[in-house]
DNA sequence: GAGCAAACGGAACGTTGCTCCGGTAACTAT
DNA sequence: ATAGTTACCGGAGCAACGTTCCGTTTGCTC
């Protein structure tokens, strides 16, 4: 079947405006962050505001179409580095650090990603159900090899390191890979 | 010399105001956290939105001015749990513990303390200068004693925690304090 | 080309932060 | 006590934002 099976064909016009939104919000997300007010992707794109809430309802819809590309990269890399290396744990170091050269050059990504502020649900969702699973399996190795503590779940893992990386990009001097990479160390438990 | 050496003393009124408006904050903040319209801080305390600017012209101003004292029972608890220790670095993960607690029990209030939200630099001014220096001084003294790795400056650090304190009142099965203590474990070094 | 549903655009509404100024009431000098 | 001064108060008003809604346009189908 093709790409659109039962349900009616989009229109060429809808097709359309909807990478040009891609595009724009890409654009605009770069310069102004991920905040960026609704209307200036709007202009940019050369749409109305009605426009985009039809395409995407919510910001977060948005967001991931943006960066479902990065996201799916990393999760796809997780078996990978699992593989190439000896020690689970120094795979789960390195993909923590994909994950947190990720979300540091997002600006104010990390920020939202955590649940408190409403609406971005389904951002926070997309996440967990993507990366949550690579997290845990490189987590399971590493406990396997009894490397790590197991005390500490994967969901929690993560947040904790997204949470390291808000703000990451506004200061040079604050380096959110090197305390990520401290969680980790304290982690390691001897074995 | 009295309370106003110098400058002409508050009108009654004034005074009266302020209090009434610390209270009323004060109050707003724990059912709606620190980010709670202006306005409903006002209604509360019963005055105009305009007194609230007047007192305190920005945001962080009224915070400061809430959460005063329990910042300075923070800091002060820094050399007292370093002389109530053997261990330097088990009085730092105490004293970190307290600093977590401080956060997590006022909705939001971490969120705002990391930089990138303008408007906030004194907030953030006025916890750097009140407990970095507590916490340098826990650091430093684990450092003399061999414990930990020297590698990391205490703003850096705090900026960590704090970071990793936000949205945890938010889910019970996030638990910051723990996250926290695992950072300051891989800070450990054997010596 | 005519008809129709899908998609568009942006005016409009509610909510916020913050300012500004006419009115009020607390101090002071007499 | 009273009048004058001035600090202080209140909330109307403005700008920026998210979001909705509906009259208009546009692409598809026959």
């Amino acid at each position: 079947m093709g790409e659109n099976a039962g349900a009616r064909a989009k229109r060429a016009d809808a097709r359309r405006n909807e990478k040009t939104l891609l595009d724009a919000a890409s654009a605009v997300f770069v310069e102004s962050g991920v905040d960026a007010p609704v209307r200036d992707i709007a202009t940019r794109a050369g749409v109305g505001v009605g426009t985009i809430y039809r395409h995407f309802p919510t910001r977060a819809d948005l967001i991931i179409a943006v960066y479902r590309h990065q996201v799916e990269a990393c999760a796809d890399a997780g078996p990978k580095l699992l593989a190439d290396n000896e020690s689970p744990h120094a795979a789960l170091a390195q993909w923590i650090d994909l994950f947190v050269d990720f979300l540091v050059t997002k600006h104010g990504l990390a920020g939202i990603m955590q649940s408190d502020h409403s609406g971005f649900e389904a951002l926070h969702a997309y996440f967990l159900e993507r990366l949550v699973p690579v997290c845990t399996e490189l987590l399971d190795a590493a406990a396997k090899a009894g490397e790590i503590r197991t005390d500490l779940e994967a969901v929690h893992l993560m947040r904790g390191v997204g949470n390291l990386c808000i703000g990451a990009e506004a200061d040079d001097s604050y380096d959110a890979r090197r305390l990520a990479a401290l969680l980790i160390t304290g982690l390691r438990q001897d074995g």
